[in-house]
DNA sequence: CTCATAGGTGTGCTTCACACACGAAGGATC
DNA sequence: GATCCTTCGTGTGTGAAGCACACCTATGAG
């Protein structure tokens, strides 16, 4: 396949915005950026898309090649583009979102990054954790997004919001982190029971110390 | 501004879907492409952007190129990158979509177009008009999102669906046409009323072989 | 005058969202 | 083994919103 098309123009990039939930608290899978621009500063996994490579794909790659992220769903968030976002030169950065269960992909550091780490989105917010790019706006955006996804009850998120064995309250919290309020548990509870998208697992329980918790799974066989 | 990446890369182009209601059916503003690869077929306008160009202002520059319209708000859809998109080379296209009244945006065709044309649904979705690359998945995509627009009571539609005054019937001829299917006349205006977003234009009506009836415009005085 | 046409209006039922409080089960400690 | 602490699990009532539904009104045409 030729390339035609030779005169100045943007170059593409990938960017990923992987939420989960740490300590009940929403986060952000960040790298520590290695080299200018930004040195030092946090920066969304991401990087440039190859010839003949599609945009999803891409984002995976990146992915686990900064962070040794792999086997994750993202779902395109949009296409940033202005023209002095990247101060190398003209840019469009396709960005991508998704939530995961921490604890089902360890993190390691690969590549431009001299660090991949969850980063609580009360540092991001406050600002204790700055920036690189418009990535703080991705990252806003992609919450709102989250939200939004979260908020409609047909097709109920289709992320690994929780392992695929869970407890309700397991749920909830992540429920309450995204939207960042308390819930009533007795309304999610049966607002959800009444979606009919999980099932209890049988005799199956799980300790603390305190009354057990009953498991449940999604219905649909497919883990979510 | 340098350009850092040189090696081959995919090229950004922006394509536009322009909603408008015509003779009561939901329509797209397509031009017939004059160059090959697609000659002859419908396309949505749209081109490369430039260097140091922002997305939604190379939109808005090639609908003004190809179809002379100009003056409307257009809504990210998202990003296209499949490989194999464009038979001349890998593009990255980012989808724009919104909604006009036809009557405020007179349609000429220029450049690439050798004609530009209120294409009507019906003749999309039967197969009628052939669209050229995937753009038959983007104007797909595009209705969907623009029924979630106007079904979020909250933020309601931003778009221009109606001239700036206008009778309620209009109005719900707009929504039927983007759902597909008829609403309930006395619900519809009473969730409309509701909302609060609507006020009525003192001493206006107007007339047909019939009731004449009442006008209205948006409240928030700017222009919807 | 009659008819055809679109305009305008109100009520009851059902559904959903939400606020809200207490007993149950287990672990830890004394 | 009694007590306490913690989280788990549950049901009801109230108000708001969604939805189905039918008839009279105003005008122009003939």
């Amino acid at each position: 396949m030729k390339h035609t098309y030779e005169y100045p123009r943007p170059a593409v990039t990938v960017d990923s915005v992987l939420f989960t939930l740490r300590a009940n608290d929403l986060a952000v899978l960040l790298i520590r950026r290695r080299k200018a621009p930004h040195k030092g500063k946090f920066a969304l996994p991401g990087g440039f898309v190859d010839a003949n490579e599609g945009l999803a794909a891409a984002a995976l790659r990146e992915l686990a090649e900064e962070t040794d992220v792999t086997d994750v769903t993202l779902e395109q968030l949009g296409a940033y583009g202005d023209p002095g976002r990247d101060p190398r030169g003209h840019t469009v950065s396709v960005a991508y979102f998704t939530f995961v269960v921490a604890e089902a992909h360890p993190v390691k550091a690969g590549d431009d990054a001299s660090e991949a780490v969850w980063v609580h989105w009360a540092d991001i917010e406050g600002g204790n954790a700055e920036l690189a790019f418009d990535h703080a706006t991705i990252v806003h955006d992609a919450r709102v997004r989250l939200q939004q996804r979260l908020d409609d009850p047909r097709r109920h998120a289709g992320f690994e919001l929780v392992p695929s064995r869970f407890t309700l309250s397991e749920l909830q919290r992540v429920y309450e982190a995204v939207f960042g309020r308390t819930l009533d548990k007795r309304n999610f509870r049966s607002r959800l029971l009444a979606l009919d998208l999980v099932e209890t697992v049988m005799a199956a329980q799980r300790t603390g110390r305190h009354r057990p918790a009953q498991l449940y799974r999604w219905k649909n066989s497919r883990k979510r």
